[in-house]
RNA sequence: GCCUCUGUAGCUCAGUGGAAGAGCAGAUCCGUCCUAAGGAUAUGGCCGGGGGUUCGAAUCCCUCCAGGGGCACCA
């Protein structure tokens, strides 16, 4: 620090002094009167992009998680930024949901209060936290003009037969006494949100028929491959759960109707001995009421012991088999023979037709029944015949059988224990004898379908996505139920249908919907005559709300439609998006059906939402997830005034790779904050001016900027958050040492490399780089400043060093020009004293040669 | 059980056929009335184990081990 200051320190101007409180509260009142971060001035000619970060619920403070997600996502902002585009970077509140529900009835208070102050102090925490968000475009799922727009959505599906109501067995959240979706079931059988047992109950309820959209849904995701971490892609594949097979009728003995079932082998069926229902489906029930009063007893046992397990218990697949026979027959289609029908608790009511035919010999789950109750097993795929991709021709002996080798096991599943599941050559199959699975599968739904009892299916994990809730703080559904139970849409001109005051209602969780006793509000005239009817009391699934927020940030305050198409045309899809695992199939999912369907109605020209997904991990302590049980929460608040916002921020992108998790044990916010000062200190030792001559400057410095310049993008665009930190760390240790001992503060190349940094450091650390741009002469912004190009002359070494080897260990190095011949270096390389003495009186028998990097001798 | 990702310095991670690297932490020294800021220097590695391919392997192949994630009675 130059001497004269230190005589007047008290009152020496900020900028000579990293004073962090100060420094944060400058900036903020620049950016609030340039507003560099708006992007809606339609004059604007830069190039778009669409940078989201997912929005977040107002549980009233930041923490730590967010603090990662959008420190990240400002980094990705401010990049595109720096290179030229108009950046739209958007924030808005996701803010209807249970916790503010919950929370309002603990205090007694409407939710509306608790959730629009906890936007502000929220709101106030993320500014100081320097995201680079175009706060104009802010919107609020909670208010009236979004939600009414929800309602608009609603009908848009409930027109298109996409949004319906059926009766059906939902999962139910005895905690907070509302239906969930099954994707807020967590794999354990707890809610998402409550942590409760989910229990099943029989209910009517709206759903969004999603499953229309699971082929769409499942194929579309090749399209992201590469743009989205693979493991979401993985797990979407997985819930949408397709399974390519056929549908096969059965006949039942003293049944009209026949009873079909879904196979993905229909390949095996002349090996189908048995058949198997769930015990708790419809089907089940009606065959046993024609059944013997012994088999109905058995039955009833069976069925109550099954009800009381729970999902826990019942999906531990290493559970031995249960079940009980119906004493009832099915025909076998192709065998003619008779199939006894059992019931077992394998079989699940609402997959496929929730009946099966049992295969033994050929799937394990069916064979293990099939040893437990003795029941027929035959052996239908040869699984020791070889396999070719053409319809094989096999060695067979006088009796049709393929001669195999002697050392092949046999094919006895009833002793072995284990199902022969692989592929093979058809047997005991009649016309498709002799075929491999493919062709037998094909083969076989030819002849189902010609025969009428059959035909190629598929069928799928996914379930339609039910949105009722019996909850207050969420968006009213448009639907008037008349008396005579007829489903009466809201006209459009109507919505949007306020949510009641709460004054006088009873929010607490009873199972029904608190909107349901707001008599003024829930009785209305029927649209056709004026006869009473009643508002559907239920409210919408958050999840709605987010799956079509992205299109609202185009025009947040847009009072004539949800979204302007031709403002979608222009910036969406969303170029990248940047959020949670923890939504890997939720909101993604529906965010991607509701996308398809607008699609479909002419709304938007793409079919995807997120172009470009990155997921960050999660900010731990001690190695485990931070949580009040645990008591070790990190206070964001409190790292922020310890260590001020862009050590955060820096610590945030500096700990490793953003999909990483972040133990905060491990990382060093002070270290940041030491480094930060460190590359502020450089632009206060530059002495030159701003019109400075670069080429004057230090060649090594300049070459190691440029080089940071070429190879900073690539690390950016590949999220290398972290490499791309230590690249800026190394840059600012070199430009130090050339002010000191080198090249001195008046070099025109210490100049540049400090303004390379301070623009660097502005993707990370806003503040610090700010005023290190302005400590350098120039005027505000240094976000806006551009991303420099890389001189190209500067990027090739005028030397390099080759390495000489000789049997693979390095004997001895030279230096030569980067554009040296292959012989030239092998001459050079075979004098080398290093070489002589390695090599000794042995025969030299290959020689390698790469120039200009190195060379291989090899001896004997 | 199946699928998938990851094992490189104390920590966090680069490097993905051609000399094992960076940042941070730690160590020592300079500095200082003390402390700290600041600066300098050196240290630190069976690249998870084993086998193979190659003139040459952290890098490619096989196998085993360890850890994370996902799926799992879905016909």
């Amino acid at each position: 620090m130059a001497h004269e200051h230190e005589h007047d320190r008290s009152a020496a101007d900020e900028a000579s002094e990293y004073d962090i409180p100060a420094i944060e509260r400058k900036w903020q009142g620049v950016w609030d009167e340039l507003k560099p971060f708006a992007s809606g001035n339609p004059e604007d000619k830069r190039p778009r992009k669409y940078v989201l970060d997912m929005f977040p619920y107002p549980s009233g403070d930041l923490h730590m998680g967010h603090a990662e997600a959008y420190a990240l996502g400002d980094v990705i902002a401010r990049y595109w930024r720096l290179q030229g585009f108009n950046v739209m970077h958007p924030i808005g509140w996701d803010s209807f949901g249970l916790p503010a529900e919950n929370a309002a009835i603990k205090r007694g208070i409407d939710p509306r209060v608790w959730t629009y102050a906890n936007i502000d102090q929220q709101k106030a925490s993320m500014r100081r936290y320097a995201a680079s968000f175009d706060w104009d475009r802010e919107l609020h799922t909670s208010d009236p003009e979004y939600y009414k727009w929800n309602q608009w959505l609603f009908l848009e599906l409930f027109k298109k037969g996409l949004a319906y109501r059926k009766d059906s067995w939902v999962n139910w959240d005895p905690v907070d006494q509302t239906v969930l979706a099954n994707e807020q079931v967590l794999p354990d059988g707890t809610s998402e949100r409550s942590g409760a047992i989910v229990v099943k109950k029989k209910k009517t309820q709206w759903y969004f028929k999603i499953t229309d959209y699971a082929d769409r849904l499942l194929d579309d995701l090749n399209q992201l491959e590469g743009a989205w971490p693979s493991k979401v892609i993985a797990m979407q594949r997985n819930w949408i759960g397709r399974s390519v097979g056929a549908d096969v009728d059965f006949e039942i003995e003293g049944r009209a109707e026949k009873v079909t079932v879904f196979t993905t082998r229909p390949d095996t069926l002349y090996g189908a001995t048995f058949m198997v229902v769930a015990p708790d489906s419809d089907l089940a029930a009606e065959l046993v009421a024609g059944s013997t009063a012994t088999a109905r007893m058995a039955f009833q046992d069976y069925l109550e012991q099954v009800q009381k397990s729970t999902e826990i218990e019942r999906q531990d697949a290493s559970r031995p088999k249960t079940g009980v026979s119906l004493d009832r027959f099915a025909i076998n289609p192709v065998t003619g023979e008779r199939m006894p029908i059992w019931v077992a608790d394998y079989v699940l009511a609402d997959y496929g037709h929730g009946a099966v035919m049992a295969v033994p010999a050929h799937d394990q789950r069916d064979l293990d029944f099939a040893i437990k109750f003795d029941l027929p097993i035959r052996v239908v795929v040869d699984t020791n015949a070889p396999i070719t991709t053409s319809i094989p021709v096999l060695e067979l002996d006088e009796n049709g059988e393929a001669i195999l080798p002697d050392d092949l096991p046999p094919l006895d599943p009833r002793s072995t224990g284990t199902a022969l599941t692989g592929d093979g050559r058809m047997i005991n199959s009649g016309p498709i004898d002799g075929l491999s699975k493919t062709h037998a599968i094909k083969k076989i739904i030819e002849q189902l379908s010609a025969a009428g009892n059959g035909r190629a299916a598929k069928t799928y994990r996914l379930r339609d996505w039910l949105i009722s809730r019996q909850r207050y703080w969420g968006t009213p559904i448009p639907i008037i139920h008349g008396s005579d139970g007829a489903l009466l849409p809201v006209s459009e001109d109507q919505l949007p249908i306020l949510l009641p005051p709460t004054e006088g209602l009873d929010l607490q969780p009873k199972g029904q919907s608190p909107l349901g006793a707001a008599e003024e509000w829930v009785n209305v005239p029927d649209p056709r005559d004026g006869s009473p009817a009643l508002r559907d009391p239920d409210t919408m699934d958050t999840f709605v709300d987010s799956s079509w927020y992205f299109l609202r940030f185009l025009n947040p305050n847009d009072e004539t439609q949800a979204f302007d198409p031709r403002l979608a045309d222009k910036w969406a899809p969303v170029d990248q998006y940047v959020g949670g695992v923890t939504h890997a199939i939720l909101h993604l999912l529906y965010a991607r059906f509701i996308t398809k369907v607008l699609f479909d109605l002419g709304y938007v020209g793409f079919t995807e939402p997120f172009t470009a997904l990155l997921n960050q991990g999660m900010v731990l302590m001690e190695g485990s997830a931070m949580s009040k049980s645990k008591g070790n929460i990190v206070s964001l608040s409190e790292q922020l005034d310890l260590h001020g916002v862009d050590a955060v921020r820096l610590t945030m992108a500096f700990a490793g790779p953003p999909e990483d998790d972040i133990d905060w044990a491990d990382v060093a916010p002070a270290a940041s904050a030491k480094f930060l000062k460190r590359a502020w200190r450089l632009a206060g030792d530059v002495t030159s001016s701003p019109d400075i001559e670069w080429r004057t400057g230090d060649q090594a410095l300049r070459r190691l900027t440029h080089r940071f310049l070429a190879e900073g993008p690539g690390l950016i665009e590949a999220f290398k958050f972290n490499v791309l930190v230590a690249k800026i760390m190394e840059l600012v240790n070199a430009t130090r040492k050339a002010i000191d001992t080198g090249a001195g503060g008046g070099d025109a190349a210490v100049r540049e490399a400090t303004e390379v940094i301070a623009i660097a450091l502005s993707l990370f650390a806003p503040y610090t780089a700010e005023e290190m741009w302005q400590k350098l002469g120039y005027e505000p912004t240094v976000a806006l400043a551009g991303w420099r190009k890389a001189d190209p002359t500067l990027l090739v070494e005028d030397s390099v060093t080759a390495i000489i080897q000789v049997d693979g260990k390095v004997r001895d190095r030279v230096t030569v020009s980067p554009k040296i011949g292959s012989d030239e270096l092998e001459k050079l390389a075979r004098a080398s004293a290093g070489v002589v003495r390695a090599v000794g009186d042995r025969e030299i028998v290959n020689v390698i040669v790469r120039a200009p990097r190195v060379v291989n001798i090899a001896t004997k």
